[in-house]
RNA sequence: GCCGCUAUCGUCUAGUGGUCAGGACAUCAGCUUCUCAAGCUGAGAACACCGGUUCGACUCCGGUUAGCGGCACCA
């Protein structure tokens, strides 16, 4: 495609990233921001963040503050736009108000637009009358040829007017989308559209194309939906004599059943993955591959990588399928990979959130950045994102949430504690339930789960009476990991039944299960959890001790409940 | 309804006239194993349909079908 070797050499080329402010931005917004900027950057040029928020109902602050969040989060920086002044601003098109009334004056002065007085119900109607008799839907162009004369006996009337464009659209109009390739429109199928409810009033359209030219911007990058929106704008930048831009159109991510992405599955806002703890070199990853591949099998990008090798050329032209699984998997992925103290520090705001551990509300401020009020903190009303960490925080000691101890927890310890997940975690909110029951003081769970197989009650608590003498024996500088299960694997293979190995050179040995499964239920509660080993380590000798003292503890009480039900029973 | 876009394993995709149609996620099986993961090994799984062009079509052309997008005084 000529155009596409032309972008390679071109110079000076300007893109820019146009959402609005009606919505928190969505996995679709981010991916349309994430291929604009890779352009931009991949060919030196400039990366424009421009708020389209002409809509005054639907436009809220919140909503635009989670746009500049967002993008800042995911590393989508931005050389002009809101906070970054670049000379073509204002970069809010709430701002321009001046800029397109003196367009809007000069389109009228020059006969190319009209008002059109057709009250919005006349329209509805016959656009539904058009429909039934198979013919587009556009605008019949009642209003184009009144008189000035005639609109200001409107005006004068108290008319409501909306200013539309004076389509004499006569040929084809034809663009070469960098994506798609030659896209063609015929004449007649647009009709004399609107572009402004008044003068201080743009459409979209309108104030679209205006700002693409004010901002000199050489390549629009956009979203699928756009496709018929481009001839219109092409039209109005020929009623204005400015230049057309050139297209690339991406197409849309789809649910699962291949229907427009919808609350239902999938259009969940970004910043609630970064909540669940999706980490933003996971979601680039995932959403740089849902229409775009590299000339080799690689699957693992990361946005400074992709500076250097994205193109639209190889951009997808189909829309693709929003997959979660295949999210979760680059999020544990990327979570495996992260150094034991990063990782450690981005759990930390869980477990403080889930009161887990507590931070003592004078020491925040020193510790946690930005910092959520001292109401919000109390009220545990925060959100994750507010409790991004300082680099500070691996010299930490934070008080544990433990009323009857004083015990202070090191950073050291939860770096162990979150050692033994890393393995099994596919996203950072799971930490929680993972790990809960090292900063617990006592755990719940049901008598049964410390069943492994058919053991008798009896049994349960002969194999957690050798796991405690065979614990009770181990000194405490002997307490690790190596030890431990040297330990604990000689003890277990001596309390369960043979069973025949399939190796015949192994010798037959106790099934392990007899007494670590009781022993790790015991110490977690948990029917999935790291190693016995790993648990005991971590957990340390005294508290390990305890834990089975209380699932035997567990089990008498249950025993006793049985018999007097037993008992019960046999009296009737 | 009208206009436009799209069409390879379940999903994301590689592929540009001659390939055993490749990879990843998911699935299944095996190894490992006290559980759950992770890891390793292996398996199954696709060119929407119909015509045409050609010695030869997943690949080029036409049509059909299906999906998506748009047809606002939203963006």
């Amino acid at each position: 495609m000529d155009s596409l070797t032309d972008v390679k050499t071109e110079k000076g080329i300007r893109t820019r990233f146009a959402p609005s402010p009606t919505g928190f931005l969505q996995l679709g917004n981010i991916r349309t921001a994430l291929f604009t900027y890779l352009f931009a950057r991949k060919n030196q040029g400039v990366f424009i963040l421009r708020i389209e928020d002409t809509d005054k109902e639907r436009s809220k602050p919140e909503y635009e503050k989670d746009i500049l969040e967002t993008m800042k989060w995911l590393g989508l920086n931005w050389d002009e736009g809101p906070e970054v002044d670049g000379g073509f601003g204002p970069y809010r098109q709430s701002e321009k108000l001046d800029v397109y009334e003196k367009y809007l004056r000069q389109l009228l002065e020059e006969n190319k637009v009209f008002y059109c007085f057709c009250p919005e119900e006349e329209l509805e109607i016959q656009r539904q009358y058009q429909l039934s008799q198979g013919q587009p839907m556009i605008y019949s162009g009642k209003c184009r040829d009144l008189s000035p004369a005639a609109a200001q006996e409107n005006f004068r009337q108290g008319k409501k007017a909306i200013i539309r464009l004076k389509n004499n659209q006569g040929e084809k109009t034809v663009f070469d989308d960098l994506i798609r390739g030659r896209i063609e429109f015929e004449p007649g199928l647009i009709g004399d559209f609107s572009i402004a409810k008044g003068l201080r009033e743009p459409l979209y359209n309108f104030s679209c194309v205006i700002d693409d030219f004010d901002m000199k911007i050489t390549h629009v990058v956009r979203g699928e939906d756009h496709v018929s929106n481009t001839p219109k704008q092409i039209l109005l930048q020929q009623a204005l004599g400015f230049p057309t831009p050139k297209y690339a159109h991406l197409s849309m991510i789809l649910a699962p059943d291949r229907s427009k992405l919808s609350k239902r599955h999938g259009a969940v806002p970004v910043r609630e993955y970064r909540e669940e703890g999706y980490l933003a070199e996971a979601l680039i990853n995932f959403l740089v591959l849902l229409g775009w591949h590299p000339e080799d099998e690689r699957e693992i990008f990361s946005l400074k990588s992709l500076l250097k090798e994205f193109s639209l050329e190889r951009v997808q032209k189909s829309g693709a399928v929003f997959n979660q699984l295949r999210l979760d998997w680059l999020n544990g992925f990327y979570l495996r990979n992260l150094s034991l103290e990063s990782l450690t520090e981005k759990c930390l705001p869980y477990l403080i959130k889930a009161g887990l551990i507590k931070v003592s509300a004078e020491s925040i401020p020193a510790q946690l950045i930005p910092v959520p009020t001292e109401e919000k903190w109390r009220e545990q009303k925060y959100e994750i994102s507010e409790l991004s960490l300082s680099k500070k925080v691996s010299e930490l000691s934070l008080p544990k949430k433990v009323e009857e101890s004083q015990e202070i927890v090191e950073f050291d310890y939860l770096t162990r504690v979150v050692g033994l997940y890393q393995q099994r975690l596919k996203k950072l909110s799971e930490i929680v339930e993972l790990t809960d029951f090292f900063f617990k003081d006592k755990i719940v769970y049901s008598f049964e789960l410390l069943r492994w197989k058919e053991m008798k009650d009896k049994e349960i608590k002969e194999s957690l009476s050798v796991a405690e003498k065979t614990l009770e024996k181990v000194k405490t500088e002997d307490w690790q990991k190596q030890n431990l299960e040297t330990v604990l694997l000689a003890a277990a293979e001596k309390t369960g039944p043979k069973v025949q190995q399939a190796d015949f050179r192994v010798k037959d040995r106790g099934d392990r299960g007899y007494l670590l499964w009781p022993l790790r239920v015991a110490l977690s509660g948990k029917k999935a959890s790291a190693s016995p080993f790993e648990i005991t380590e971590v957990l340390g000798q005294e508290k390990t001790l305890k834990r089975i003292k209380q699932a035997k503890m567990l089990l008498e009480k249950n025993n006793k409940t049985l018999f007097s039900c037993f008992a019960r029973s046999n009296k009737s």
